[in-house]
RNA sequence: GGCGGCGUGGCCGAGUGGUUAGGCAGGGGCCUGCAAAGCCCCGUACUCCGGUUCGAAUCCGGACGCCGCCUCCA
């Protein structure tokens, strides 16, 4: 049984299924109004990591994830870019399913956009306004929070104390500072679409409840995204679930900032560095294995220090896959246990990680257990205990796979001159030539080589 | 003001009331012609002050410091 924290109560509880055997997850996804950055690659990657965990235990996941491509920020991008809003919308998602094949994250099930659903949402808020939980004033319809008896659940407050810390200015003509808007009226120039209650554009809260629903029906199970989505976004989206007499999802789980310093890392702080951008100077499977070395819930900090240290370690990794010339497994494929054989230690080790795993995704854990492992492995081949090494190995392998981290042990390509020079090394080795030999492998280390012995000889590969 | 989180060895980062987290870096050793890779050993840490306990980094109380949410944000 997967157990995992609830946002909701703060408890670490099971993970009830709707139907037996699957899983329904829907997560939040990014407004495509600018290059991804770290906190986008935190959170794909968590959910990519929990979606990958449950598939690997045998169950059915259908994993839904939505792309805004309308929104204020959006239209703001595109005054500033000076071109159409569709225009943004289209270079920013393909930057971001760019950075997501970067990082390995396996693409949803069903990536929503939110303007496909605008009739949905139409019919959602008239539904609203003809009840009165939702009234129009100058710049558009908002929805009266104080129709929901439990808003607040979310943020852990009650109404009354959300209301009394609000920063934002009642002075407008909204009931309540903390009602907010379901549909924004269309000022000259921007993109809209025409409704009963005036032509304009969704507003953000709408789209995810409507999509949820529609895509993965009432009572789903997972509803998780990034921390700061908690309140008011997801309170909102729930609300509206509420208001509708429709059952949301059952369990909700956040992750985590990525912190820049002390600070977290935001759209607003302006502290953000693109994945664009860490693709480019780091191993993007780096940015993984950090993210499973700390907590999903936990901050973590992301710098070129912590980036350079993951991939120190990873270099320990496909050493191993190297030694034990492992597949390459994740990518695209989700790994599933039962394509694997698990035998002995390799069962032993499967039980451990898995129950690291199955209890709210302790990850450090299971990456502890796998090093461990992975000692013992090479410590067996040491001394000659090559099968156990190799069972070892290749369960390790899977289990990283099944977190979406693939081993490298690819070879690198090996031009003529080079496998001369490493013939005419192995040849001057053998002739106990040793300056010879370290001469020609001082040639190999020039030409950009790594170069290690090994019982057969030479061998070399790119760093 | 309300709510929540955090403070661990050089760095990153886990953690259960009492026996090793793990990674990286560093030191020593083994292996190696020398390296590289690999293996073994080592630091004996837990903001501070009280308390509970045979025993607390881990539970309780307090102090200090830091961060976040109550606007937009993954």
């Amino acid at each position: 049984m997967i157990r995992l924290f609830d946002s909701v109560d703060g408890k670490v509880r099971d993970l009830t299924l709707r139907e037996p055997g699957h899983v329904s997850m829907y997560v939040c996804g990014p407004t495509v109004d600018n290059l991804p950055h770290l906190g986008h690659g935190r959170f794909t990657l968590v959910w990519d990591v929990a979606r990958r965990w449950f598939t690997f235990r045998g169950l059915d996941v259908t994993y839904v994830s939505n792309i805004t491509d309308i929104d204020d920020k959006i239209i703001a991008r595109s005054l500033e870019e000076d071109r159409s809003t569709g225009e943004v919308v289209a270079t920013y998602e393909a930057q971001w399913w760019e950075a997501m094949d970067r990082l390995g994250v396996a693409r949803p099930d069903e990536a929503p956009h939110a303007t496909d659903y605008v009739p949905e949402m139409i019919e959602l808020i008239s539904e609203f306004l003809e009840n009165d939980i939702a009234y129009v004033i100058s710049d558009g319809v908002y929805f009266d929070v104080s129709r929901v008896p439990d808003y607040g659940l979310l943020a852990g407050q009650p109404l009354e104390s959300l209301r009394a810390g609000a920063r934002v200015e009642a002075s407008d003509e909204k009931r309540s500072p903390l009602d907010f808007a379901l549909w924004k009226n269309a000022k000259p120039g921007e993109p809209s679409w025409p409704a009963p209650f005036g032509d304009g554009r969704p507003g953000w809260h709408t789209e995810c409840v409507v999509m949820s629903l529609g895509l993965l029906g009432e009572g789903f199970d997972l509803h998780c995204g990034g921390l700061d989505l908690k309140f008011p976004h997801h309170e909102n989206e729930r609300a509206q679930a509420v208001a509708a007499g429709r059952v949301f999802s059952v369990h909700w789980d956040h992750n985590g900032w990525v912190m820049v310093g002390k600070e977290k890392m935001s759209k607003s702080l302006g502290n953000f560095t693109s994945l664009t951008h860490l693709a480019e100077t780091s191993d993007p499977r780096a940015y993984r294995l950090l993210v499973l070395r700390s907590h999903y819930r936990s901050p973590i900090g992301v710098t070129p220090a912590t980036i350079a240290d993951a991939e120190r370690a990873l270099a320990r990794l496909d050493a191993l896959a190297r030694r034990f010339k492992l597949p390459a497994l994740a990518g695209d494929t989700l790994e599933v246990a039962t394509n694997y054989r698990w035998v002995g230690d390799a069962e032993a080790l499967f039980d451990e990680v898995g129950e690291a795993l199955d209890n709210d995704l302790d990850t450090p854990l299971a990456v502890a257990l796998l090093f461990d492992a992975l000692a013992a492995a090479n410590s067996a081949a040491d001394v000659g205990d090559l099968s156990y090494a190799k069972q070892q190995a290749v369960a390790i392998n899977a289990l990283f796979g099944a977190l979406g981290l693939s081993l490298h042990s690819k070879e690198d390509r090996v031009d003529a001159i080079s496998a001369d020079l490493v013939t005419r090394r192995d040849q001057a080795r053998a002739e106990k030539d040793w300056a010879e030999a370290d001469r020609l492998r001082n040639e190999l280390v020039t030409l950009g080589w790594v170069v290690e012995d090994s019982s057969t000889g030479t061998l070399i590969r790119r760093p």
